[in-house]
Order: structure tokens, then sequence, then C-alpha cells
DNA sequence: AGATGAGCCTGAAGGC
DNA sequence: TGCCTTCAGGCTCATC
């Protein structure tokens, strides 16, 4: 399912199929995915512009001209398919729970086998005051107000291990399973520390790595484990440079010394290097 | 405040 | 081949 540059991926390929552009029609195919859609999504959106199609931590946010947002968040196996009406379509699957026709003549599949995923609709100016959003923390890629000693500071208000705090969307939003334990390795540093043991220079030298992961996995097309695919149909291939994720029992590529291990915290899985990663 | 577990779902993979 | 169990990229809620 899409971490956060998935995400992005999806939302730099939505952005000039829906930009400029309205839905014609909202087809769903089912009464709800996690949350129950939102009561009349199609008379609220057909025929309105749409302004801004842009992301903040992991949700798709989609800016109308009347004043509406549509909140989109892909859950753990979401798939956005974008086709072009001309061209023949693909097969339609069963878990294609939503499909939005464009006035651009585009044909936009929201596919979601897991269903936790979901659409939700606010007045764009509220956006702020609502959970999630009115928590979640400044955004770990692109978001130019966060620095290392802003970073610190968030970190130092906890006392838990730095891999948990990772996760936290109140703390940093953003960064998933497979990142937080990529950007670690990076940083040379365990999960297991508590988030007031770390240095300005240590938490810098994170936040850089974080950044670094974030970018370079966008560059390569986001990661293709199970469900990750473009909206155009091509694959992302960052999965290929993870250097820990689902790599327990391969020797460290660093130190090539010790095995990867595995560990369970908050019951996600953590890979790291006990060796290189102090 | 922090830790833990359950729950929302389907499907792929691995063990027997 | 087939059945069973485990695990998965997210997030929220309840409880201790």
């Amino acid at each position: 399912m899409p971490e956060l540059p998935e995400v992005e991926i999806v939302c730099q390929a939505l952005k000039p199929v829906l930009e400029k552009s309205s839905f014609l029609k909202i087809q769903l195919n089912r009464p709800n995915l996690r949350y129950p859609f939102p009561s009349n999504l199609e008379q609220e959106l057909v025929n309105h512009p749409i302004t801004i199609v842009h992301r903040r931590a992991k949700y798709i946010l989609i800016n109308f001209s009347h004043g509406l947002t549509l909140i989109w968040h892909l859950g753990m196996s979401g798939r956005v398919i974008i086709e072009d009406l001309d061209a023949p379509s693909l097969k339609s699957g069963p878990h294609d729970h939503v499909i939005f026709m464009t006035s651009h003549n585009h044909k936009v599949t929201y596919r979601d086998p897991r269903r936790f995923g979901f659409l939700r609709l606010i007045a764009t100016h509220q956006l702020n005051t609502l959970a999630p959003f009115s928590t979640l923390g400044p955004d770990s890629f692109g978001d130019s107000q966060l620095n290392a000693s802003l970073f610190h500071e968030r970190l130092q208000y906890h006392n838990i291990p730095i891999k948990r705090a990772l996760l936290d969307q109140k703390i940093i939003a953003g960064i998933g399973n497979i990142y937080a334990s990529e950007a670690l390795w990076q940083a040379k540093l365990s999960p297991l520390r508590l988030t007031n043991s770390l240095t300005l220079a240590e938490t810098g030298l994170l936040l850089k790595k974080i950044q670094d992961v974030l970018e370079r996995a966008i560059a390569a097309g986001g990661s293709t484990l199970r469900d990750h695919v473009h909206p155009n149909g091509d694959i992302g291939y960052f999965q290929h440079f993870f250097k820990v994720y689902n790599h327990k029992d391969k020797i460290c590529s660093r130190c090539h010394l010790f095995p990867i291990i595995k560990i369970i915290q908050g019951t996600r899985s953590t890979y790291y290097c006990n060796h290189c990663q102090k």
C-alpha cells in the first residue's frame, strides 16, 4: 500500500488530469469503504471546477472552486487508474469501488481490495480543524518549515522508541513503515533509541535521511510490493534499493558483518542492523 | 504518557 | 492440489 512516495506519485499523475477539469459523473459501486461515502457526493461535486490537487501526509486533497475539498486516502491497498476514454478501457475488477468521469475525457478508477481507504468531503476552510489534519505534524517531505531544530524539539516531548515516533503522524507526518526502517538505517540510528536521547546533530541527520529516502523513492516511481502501481500502469522500482526492509537474515550491505534482524514494535515490523545502527 | 491489542478487509505466500 | 495459518505499505479506538 501506498506510503508518502506512492501517494505523491498518484497525486502528480492526477494533477494534470483533474486540475481545470470537473467531474461529470461519480459512480459508487458500494456504500462505503472504511467509512460510508459522503452522502450526496455526486450532487455536491459534479460540474464544479477542480482548482488544485495536492497532498498532505498520505492524503490526497482535491479542492473545488465552490469551496469544498475531497479528502482521499488510499489505505493499505488503494490504487488509482487513469484512463483516456478514447483508448480501450482496461478490464474492470471486483474491487473498483469508485469511478470518476471527467470533463476532459478521463476515467479515474479507485481500486482498493482491502477497503481501508476512504473518501471524505469537507469545506476547504475547515480542513485544518478536522481530525486528523488538526493534529497532523509537519510534513516529512516538502514542508519548508521543518528543520532539524523543530524536529528535535518535537521529539523531545516524547520518550518513545524513535521508530514508533516516526510512524506517529502527530509528531511528523507522512512516514510509513517501510521508509521509517530505511531512513533509520541510513542515519545509523537504532529504531530502539528513545526520542529524547537523540542529539540535535543526530536528529538533523535523521531528517536529512528521511527526506533523501523519500525523494529517491519518488524519483524511482515508488515501491511496488503487492499493490502499488502507477496510475498509468507502470510499477515502481524503489523496492530494489531497500537496505533493510524485507531483508531479514541478509547480511547488512554496509558493515558486511551481521544479518538484518526483524523485530516487532507496536505491532509493526522493524528491520535494522544491530551492528551499525546505534 | 506510553504500551498493547483489537478491529476494519482481502489476498498472497508459505507450511503441511 | 488443497487446506490452513500468517502476514501485509494505515489508522483509530479502548484499555491498562
